[in-house]
DNA sequence: GAAGGGCGTAAAGAGATCGTAAAGATTGGG
DNA sequence: CCCAATCTTTACGATCTCTTTACGCCCTTC
C-alpha cells in the first residue's frame, strides 16, 4: 500500500506542508526543488506518483513533464498558482494526470493522490527490455547493446522509448510524430524514417531484415523485444 | 480517436453546451438527465468515458457513481456546483478520476476529458481471435499462423480487420470497399478480390473449400473465427 | 451446350513509401 | 562569439504496395 511520491517543488513551506500530509497518510516522501533535481530524483527514485509545481527556479515545470513522459508513464498532479485556462490545457494535454491550482486542500489533494494511485498502480510495464543482447532500461534512459552503450540523441531515445512502451504493438507514425515532434508534424513521416535510419545503425539492426524495429509500410513502427 | 461520452445533467443549458463542445471535436455525445436513466443509457451504449452532475432530480450522482463502480470501469468527470472539499473528497474516493466545480472553463474540461481518454483507451478490450491455427491480435496490429507470423499489407490488413470486427457477419463489398479504400469505390469490387486471393494465400486458406475467409458470392466476405 | 456474370489468380506497370547520405539551419554550452 | 551536437531540409535510388490488365474457372441461365 505504501507508495512512494516525489514531490518538485521550489516552495520550503509548500513541500514540508506535502511531506507531513502524505507522511501522515503512509506514503513515503522524497522531494527535489528544481527540474533538473527532480529529474534526477525520478530517474533514480522510480516513484509511484509526482506532485509537480510549475514554477521552478531553472524551467518550467511543463518541460520537466515532457521530459519525463518520453521514458515514463507515472501519474503526474500539477500544482500551480496559475488558473488559466492555457496552462490546465497545456499541462494536460502534455501528459499530466491531475491539475489542482494554489490554494489547495490538502484533503483535496489527498483525495486526488488516491484516486491516482487507485487508478493506476495496477499497470506494470516493465521499464527494462532486455533480450541478451540489446537491452533498455527506460528508468534510466539507457540503451546497451551487448554492454556497449548507444549514445542516442533526444529524438531518437523518444522514438524508441515510444516503441518500447508498447513493444511488440504497431505504432502509427502519425502516433509518433504527433506525440514526439508535436501535433502539427503529423504527416512529416520522413523525419522519422531518418530517426529509424540512424537508431537500426546504432544499435545495429539490418534495415532489410530488421530484429528489433521493424516497418509496417504505411503504417509505422513495431519494436519486437 | 472518436470516442463515445455520455453526459449525465439535468440542466438542459449544461448538457447542451457539452453536446455542442464535444462533439465539435469529434465524440460522439449521448445524454441522460437522471440517475435512473443515466444507468440505463451506460448499460446499454457502454460508453468510453462518463460526465456526470451530482445534482439530479431522482437522487444523487455518487449513488450513480458507486452503482456503476459495481459493474465498470468507465473514467467519470464529476461536475458540480458544490466547491466543498468532502463532497470532492467522497466522489474520488468512491471511484471518480477527477472532478470539475461549475461554474468551469469548457477548454478545460475538453483538456481532462482528453488526459482521461489518452490514459485508459490503451489498455481496452484485448481484441485477439484466436482458434489455436490462426492468430489475430487487434490491438497489435499482429496476425501469426502456426506460430509464424503473417506479413500483411496495408490493404489486407484493413479488410482482415474489418471482417475479424464483425466475425461471423457477412460484411458487404460495398462495405468494405467504401472503408477502406473509400466512398468512390463502392463497386470495385475486383480489388477485393485480389486482396482475399492474398490473405488466403498467407494465411494458407484453401480458396475453393475456405475454412475461415468465406465468400458469400454476389454479397461479400464473412470471417469464421 | 453456349453465354454471361461473379470469382480467383497471375503478372506487369505506376505510384507511393522507405532508407540513406549529405548539406544547411538551429540550438545550447563554453 | 564560436563550436559541437542536433535537428531539418534536400535529394535519390531501392523497395513495397496498389492498380491495371489479362485469363481461366465455376455456376447459372437460356
Amino acid at each position: 500500500m505504501s507508495a512512494r511520491i516525489l514531490v518538485v517543488d521550489d516552495e520550503m513551506q509548500i513541500r514540508k506542508m506535502l511531506r507531513i500530509a502524505l507522511r501522515s497518510v503512509g506514503y513515503e516522501v522524497t522531494e527535489a526543488d528544481s527540474v533538473e533535481s527532480g529529474l534526477a530524483a525520478l530517474v533514480r527514485q522510480q516513484p509511484d506518483l509526482l506532485v509537480l509545481d510549475l514554477g521552478l527556479p531553472d524551467g518550467d515545470g511543463l518541460e520537466l513533464l515532457s521530459e519525463l513522459r518520453s521514458f515514463s508513464k507515472v501519474p503526474v498532479i500539477v500544482l500551480s498558482v496559475r488558473n488559466g485556462d492555457s496552462d490546465k490545457i497545456k499541462a494536460l494535454d502534455i501528459g499530466a494526470q491531475d491539475y489542482v491550482t494554489k490554494p489547495f486542500s490538502v484533503e483535496e489533494l489527498l483525495a486526488r493522490v488516491r484516486a491516482q494511485l487507485r487508478d493506476r498502480l495496477p499497470d506494470k510495464t516493465p521499464a527494462v527490455l532486455d533480450d541478451g543482447y540489446l537491452h533498455i532500461d527506460l528508468a534510466r534512459r539507457l540503451v546497451t547493446c551487448k554492454t556497449q552503450e548507444v549514445e542516442l540523441t533526444p529524438k531518437e531515445y523518444a522514438v524508441l522509448a515510444t516503441l518500447a512502451q508498447h513493444r511488440q504493438c504497431v505504432i502509427t507514425q502519425k502516433q509518433l510524430l504527433e506525440q514526439i515532434w508535436g501535433p502539427t508534424h503529423g504527416q512529416d513521416s520522413h523525419y522519422l524514417r531518418i530517426v529509424v535510419s540512424h537508431l537500426r545503425q546504432k544499435i545495429g539492426d539490418d534495415p532489410t531484415e530488421p530484429k528489433y524495429l521493424k516497418t509496417e509500410a504505411g503504417i509505422g513502427y513495431r519494436l519486437m523485444l
